[in-house]
DNA sequence: TTTCACATACGTATTTATACGTATTTTTTG
DNA sequence: CAAAAAATACGTATAAATACGTATGTGAAA
């Protein structure tokens, strides 16, 4: 091993960014350095104007500026860096989106250790980390293009999965950059595609579509 | 102060286990010992059927046997553990549901390190902890009791069914016999005592408070 | 008995969603 | 490479929801 890799933590978790920090600085082989870590994308990016990093760890779910935008951003101008996620988010959509964006591996919260270590890893070289979550089947299949057995696209199933989760128009369009009227637009053929005439049975198409996920209680 | 604090940890993100374990240990006044942590509720159950604990800090949303049960289970059976909630499910009607089976704290999963010690001091001493999800105001009005589960009436939780179903008021108001306006009114009631902003969130509580049913495709 | 929660009802102003049309750019696919 | 599909974006008009205030009748509980 030549030099350690330069590993990021971008959660907002502050526990949980200890936990990594603790799992990556205690290595016995000494193979990684932590080089941050950051509680929402946007402190990650102003990070990356100035300096490096090699594999960055990430959760989807956070304030300012969630994962999404943060790995679709990293994806476009900076594709050195290699992205893992780390997240409770095992919707299939997700994982999909994400894969289509690059990222090396896709690891659910209750992930061990060395599956961490090992993932970050793989995502150093460039290669895919496969898991029970994001299996090596599964990948083909995302990259062999399948269709969608809700009859929308990608984007659309995102949007529906934000619409449902109680987010307004303007706040779509901020949470994912895109301008309002097109986010107005994807909700009017989401509408169509769905036959659904308001929100209410949308929310529904979305759970019975496994876009959204009811927590039992 | 006396002997430590007996601290279990319930969580089945294994790398947040390691962070508050951590926390836990590296307290400079030694003011904590950690007894184990467990990754689902079922395991620490087990465990407090021989040994005892002070305060455990638990997830909610876990495999095998979640927060709910697990709380309820202790606050049945073994009202001397004190429970410290640390979650990212931060609706009301879960918190609701945690005050009232007697938590001494919730904290959302982007609560710092002393914020986390603290609670679990004010757990073992039986005195609640509130931050800015669980304020005292809002357990005094958990306290002076709502009545309802969903803290709905029978004729509000009967119109948020219709709303979360996809009518509109002027079509509920037809269904029902009443004045637009007297829907609408309701409406604006429901949404104050749910905490929704808009209907999207309503259908969620609706199925979360078993107002609508989820049918299976 | 009188207070209180509930259900009823109206008005009004503001915000948000919906439903059209159109058009350009990007990505995918045959 | 060319065609198709998807994603992007704007304008405009209408419909609906939301958030206030106010008021009245009714039945149960303190």
């Amino acid at each position: 091993m030549s030099k350690p890799i330069e590993v990021a933590i971008v959660d907002d978790h502050t526990v949980l960014r200890e936990g990594l920090r603790k799992l990556f600085v205690e290595d016995q082989k000494k193979r990684f350095e932590v080089i941050g870590d950051f509680g929402n994308g946007s402190d990650f990016l102003d990070y990356l104007k100035k300096k490096s990093c090699d594999v960055v760890v990430m959760d989807i779910h956070m304030p300012i500026r969630g994962g999404e935008s943060t790995v679709e951003l990293i994806h476009k101008k900076i594709p050195d860096v290699s992205v893992v996620i780390l997240t409770m988010n095992t919707r299939n959509y997700m994982m999909e989106f994400m894969v289509k964006l690059g990222v090396y591996a896709y690891l659910p919260k209750e992930s061990g250790s060395e599956e961490i270590k090992n993932s970050v890893l793989s995502a150093r070289d460039k290669k895919m980390f496969f898991n029970r979550l994001l299996t090596a089947e599964k990948y083909k299949l995302i990259k062999n293009g399948r269709k969608e057995p809700s009859g929308l696209t990608l984007r659309e199933q995102f949007i529906t999965s934000l619409v449902a989760s109680g987010l307004n128009t303007v706040e779509i369009a901020e949470k994912i950059n895109l301008s309002p009227s097109t986010v107005s637009k994807h909700r009017e053929n989401i509408m169509k595609k769905t036959q659904c005439s308001n929100i209410a049975e949308l929310v529904t198409f979305a759970y019975q579509h496994q876009i959204l996920e009811l927590t039992p209680r």
